[in-house]
DNA sequence: TTCTGCAAACTTGTACACAATACCTTATAG
DNA sequence: CTATAAGGTATTGTGTACAAGTTTGCAGAA
């Protein structure tokens, strides 16, 4: 979209993720409007988006509100991003191109650069958040299905709106979650699609926010 | 939503749905304010929501066009809905109560009912629709997450974009989709949440348009 | 004839003004 | 003192005007 509706879609965007707006506030239009510097025609455009992506929810006559998601709805998305990623990374097994798991390789190869580097907690976990993005962001590329990879893309990002600064993976958590990449990596070179999924789904499951595993999960086999 | 912007939404969706405007087809803002008899806003508002779900495509500047598919996305689409479903499913195994199996138990029966009445072929198509439709969806609902109701909400009726009159099923293949839902049924009381899968899945992916079935479908195993 | 460039018409993008609705405050009655 | 109703305020919903961009048609040159 043209470039007012298209700053105030990302500049939203970036309060929510970022944190500048908590779950369950309320967006004001004009607010926004005054923020960002446009009018409350693109505000209002970008908030339909965003709600349509799941980060807002729009109440009639009432306004719109940051996503609040509780504990068993963040565990449901897991749930969910296990059985699209890992369909995802079957059909990457079949589709992909050696470029994918080249890319997949490298993004595994920052990340293990950044335990050998001993960083402050929050430089640490922003580098590994941005490589560990851009692997997932490439298995579902390499799955070559646009629609698939948009579906996954909202819902990875979902629960970051309630998760900030808790639940920041402890450097031991992050070194076993790359053991995992590359054993996903190696599934697909082998072109082993019920490997490499189930790799995917247990790496996905395995990552679910240490606060979720002390309740019971929804008794549901992935499989 | 208000007035005016819900009446747009359900009408344009109606046209898009119903085939007033084909896959492709540009559609212009101030034509559809003038046949829906709300402003342009209002309009623009429907565009953007029916985007997010996939009914049309926009381009910046440019316009919004109904979505057209190609038959490889359409099978992507189904795909996807009996991994969805087939989530959906299990866990309505687990979550669901019996009301749920009376209610799709309930919506078998009005399917059989339409093969005993001889319909023409019209009629037989739109009630076999209506009842198969409200199937699925109770149960979505018995999943109990509104997320996947959403999720899978959408792709289900993103083909029905591009597939109209063609594919309309024969009475065999209903008689066999029907016995189909019985299975799901059973297999739901029961509550065994892999057969239930396994079954929906089944369901799904014989129920892809005939045309998708002469060509070569992606080799990906579900299970 | 065909290609290029320019201008007019058409359509979308953005801002703003006003209407409609919900919320909050205050005053009044019980 | 509490409950309730009325009015004022804040915020969203809708329509309209104008700006910006894109497409179309025509004229002129190769």
């Amino acid at each position: 979209m043209p470039r007012a509706s298209s700053l105030a879609y990302d500049t939203v965007r970036q309060f929510i993720l970022g944190g500048s707006f908590l779950p369950g506030e309320r967006l004001v239009e004009e607010d926004l409007a005054h923020r960002v510097g446009v009018s409350r025609t693109s505000i209002r455009d970008s908030l339909r988006r965003l709600a349509g992506e799941g980060l807002v929810h729009t109440e009639a006559n009432r306004g719109t509100f940051v996503a609040e998601m509780s504990s068993e709805e963040i565990d449901e998305i897991f749930q969910l991003r296990a059985v699209l990623e890992g369909h995802a990374t079957a059909l990457a097994a079949v589709n992909g191109q050696p470029e994918h798991w080249d890319q997949l390789s490298q993004k595994a190869d920052e990340i293990d650069a950044l335990l050998g580097q001993d960083l402050d907690p929050q430089a640490f976990f922003l580098g590994f958040q941005d490589s560990n993005t851009a692997f997932h962001a490439i298995l579902l590329q390499a799955s070559g299905s646009k629609r698939l990879q948009a579906l996954t893309k909202s819902l990875i990002e979902l629960p970051l709106v309630t998760m900030k600064q808790h639940n920041w993976p402890g450097e031991v958590k992050v070194r076993r979650s790359n053991e995992q990449h590359r054993e996903i990596i190696s599934a697909l070179r082998a072109r082993d699609p019920l490997l490499a999924r189930l790799h995917v789904q247990a790496h996905i499951i395995h990552a679910r926010p240490r606060a979720m595993i002390e309740r019971a999960l929804a008794p549901v086999a992935l499989l």
